[in-house]
DNA sequence: AATCTGCATGGAGGA
DNA sequence: CCTCCATGCAGATTG
């Protein structure tokens, strides 16, 4: 790692009144949601809203610092993410040459503060190094998220990742910087390791680079949400207190060890105590995010495909309860074995071991699992010996599956509710989005997914390939005009789907998204559902960062001008539906008086005066007063403000937390995705 | 004959 | 090379 000097010579901070240096490792600037402004670090990719960036602009080694330790100068994105901590939390710095922390006081020698281990030396070193950093600028993330009170930036930060980072994520072993199984931290830094770290391990070359980077934030975030909702948990020893109906084996599982051997993947454990996210989480719960699990036997070895990806608004729904705490375990996506007819559902092995009861017969022993709706079923948890291992299945399983109506590839979730310990069976339906056509073809038998699964919805998947289902969420229930114009347009546009305009709307749900290569056997079809679970992940990760995009960026765009749209409905909802894609439109803002009415308020492009609209106006991108056509009294420059300035004050207030530049760039860069997915050209 | 049961097989992916 | 796990398959059981 280069330690020359870093010339960041102005803040793009805009009240500071200077513009960015796009040289010594920073380049550009983007605008936050909060109208402040963040930067990236060209190696790390962290990005700093304003008054952090300030700080680290004004720091007296422009970023740079000296390891009081090492005397090695640490890079600017540690620095500046560390400087960060120090910032929010107190926290020290980590030097990334020798792993202490430089500036808080002493270390010993060996000891790896916040989790970090040190950096291996070896030919990729500096890649090593590099993912430290990107480790760090995770925690940048986790810190900004519990503590910027209006959760500035959040998702401008994903999408500032996405765009710009990950020049630094390397494949790098785990070992590097994970601490064994066993002592696993107990810090939020342990968690960011992992979950920085697990983004890099599966990172691939040919995945661009957007992708994992957004999957480096997105495993951040799952962290972050794992300590909103695990909290109360993580005291109860006993992963599995109440759900064991045979009462000679309850008892061993609170022996979370004496299962037999352990599988090798490592998972982070969870922070003992959990970070208050309480201003963040309108913005959070509806995320979906893979939550580490929470503890059990072999809690440290779940595979990321397994960790529950569930909304915190899912895990209210699941709960009921409010003085319920339910505590994600795992989650597996339904293989065609699973959801057939057979009644036997394959559990994860180290799913299994870590979270239901030890068994030592092959019978194993029934289990007690509540659904989502509160019925209760029990099925026969037991293995098969299979190869010198074990093989885990839950029997009986059908009626469940039936009665929710689950089929290959739809995903169960399994829950602990606290404090009862009672374990809580959950799902979601797979869209039948181009998801599940993309990366499981054979998840829907016969190829034919059915409309219920695609609009229905109370835990529909995310995770659905190229960002598709982001939109397909945010239309869902919607009448929202551009929604649905948005909606037709990738949808239409997208080559690999099949999108017969012809035919009757409610077909579209049923039949107009198959794939030619559900045209393959049978065998071939079905063998890829695990298979590509991983570039599921990676997709889904991508969808994630989308979504994001989307939503910040959606009231951005209009329809077509002169466009008539046509009426869909699906599912009692009514959509309307354009033949053209929708194109970007001036942001305006809308107010509802106290007494009573709505009003839209926009800006001349020309002598940038605001002026009232009616509500229902979409305005072209650029508009000045001459475009007023609804007021003559203010249809020219020439004319007065229609506002005092204390009133417009309050409006631009109400405007605040929206930018334009960043939703624009945001949306650009989400239609640049969605061309690289599906070669839909805006 | 259909279904169930228990185990075997082999592809995929991680170490 | 090893483990995991989706699924095949043969024998047992049931109707």
């Amino acid at each position: 790692m280069a330690s020359s000097s870093l010339s960041i010579k102005s803040c793009m901070n805009a009240t500071c009144g200077v513009s960015t240096s796009n040289s010594g490792g920073w380049r550009k600037g983007w605008a936050l949601r909060s109208g402040d402004f963040a930067i990236l670090c060209d190696n790390c990719g962290s990005a700093y809203e304003q008054s952090i960036f300030c700080e680290v602009f004004h720091s007296k080694d422009s970023g740079w610092r000296e390891c009081t330790s090492c005397s090695k100068h640490l890079h600017c994105g540690c620095i500046a993410s560390r400087s960060l901590l120090e910032l929010l939390d107190g926290g020290g710095v980590n030097c990334t040459s020798c792993s202490r922390t430089a500036g808080v006081g002493p270390m010993n020698g060996d000891e790896k503060p916040n989790g970090f281990g040190k950096p291996k030396v070896d030919n990729v070193g500096e890649l090593h190094s590099a993912s430290a950093d990107s480790q760090l600028a995770a925690e940048t993330k986790l810190m900004q998220l519990g503590n910027c009170i209006d959760g500035i930036g959040t998702r401008n930060l994903l999408q500032l990742q996405s765009d710009e980072t990950n020049g630094s994520c390397r494949k790098m072993k785990q070992e590097d910087i994970l601490p064994p199984v066993g002592e696993i931290a107990s810090t939020i830094f342990s968690n960011f390791n992992q979950a920085s770290n697990a983004s890099c391990q599966t990172a691939k070359p040919e995945i661009h680079r957007t992708v994992t980077a957004a999957k480096d934030l997105y495993e951040s975030l799952a962290q972050t949400n794992l300590s909103m909702s695990l909290g109360s948990s993580l005291g109860n020893p006993n992963p599995f207190p109440g759900g064991v109906v045979d009462e000679r084996v309850s008892s061993k599982a609170s022996s979370p060890l004496q299962q037999g051997p352990r599988s090798r993947h490592l998972l982070p454990k969870p922070p003992k105590s959990a970070l208050s996210m309480d201003a963040n989480a309108g913005m959070v719960s509806q995320i979906r995010v893979a939550r580490p699990p929470a503890e059990g036997r072999g809690r440290n070895q779940l595979l990321p495909r397994y960790w529950p990806r569930i909304t915190d608004q899912e895990l209210q729904q699941i709960s009921g309860d409010p003085n319920s705490t339910i505590v994600p375990l795992f989650e597996k996506v339904l293989s065609a074995s699973d959801a057939g007819r057979i009644g036997r559902l394959v559990l994860p092995k180290a799913c299994a071991e870590a979270y239901f009861p030890p068994i030592s017969q092959p019978e194993g022993l029934p289990l007690r699992i509540q659904d989502v709706k509160g019925k209760e079923w029990v099925f026969q948890f037991r293995f098969w010996p299979n190869n010198n291992s074990r093989m885990y299945v839950l029997e009986g399983v059908t009626p469940c599956i039936q009665s929710m109506k689950l089929q290959a590839g739809d995903t169960v979730t399994f829950s602990r509710m606290d404090p009862e310990g009672k374990l809580v069976m959950g799902f979601r339906k797979a869209s039948n989005s181009i998801a599940m056509q993309d990366t499981q073809p054979s998840a829907i038998p016969n190829g034919v997914p059915s409309s219920e699964s695609y609009f229905s919805g109370v835990f529909e998947n995310l995770p659905i390939i190229s960002g598709y289902s982001g939109l397909l969420q945010s239309l869902k229930g919607s009448t929202d005009t551009h929604l649905s114009a948005l909606s037709k347009h990738l949808h239409s546009a997208s080559g690999d789907i099949s999108w017969n305009k012809s035919e009757k709307q409610e077909d579209r749900t049923r039949d107009g998204l198959l794939l030619p290569s559900l045209m393959v056997p049978e065998r071939k079809r079905t063998r890829n559902i695990g298979s590509k679970s991983k570039r599921l992940l990676i997709d889904s990760l991508d969808a994630f960062e989308l979504k994001l995009t989307w939503e910040e960026a959606q009231d951005l765009l209009r329809p077509a001008p002169s466009v008539k749209p046509s009426i869909v409905t699906i599912e009692d909802h009514d959509f309307e539906e354009y033949e053209e894609p929708p194109v970007f439109g001036k942001r305006s803002i809308f107010i509802v008086r106290s007494i009573g009415g709505q009003e839209q308020w926009a800006q001349c492009d020309s002598c940038s005066k605001w002026r009232r609209l009616p509500v229902d106006v979409l305005l072209p991108p650029k508009w000045t007063c001459v475009d007023n056509a609804w007021d003559q009294s203010r249809c020219s420059c020439s004319a007065p403000d229609e506002l005092a300035p204390r009133e417009l004050e309050n409006l631009l207030r109400l405007n605040k937390g929206m930018n334009y530049d960043a939703c624009k760039h945001s949306l650009f860069s989400f239609c640049w995705k969605l061309t690289c997915h599906c070669s839909l050209n805006f």
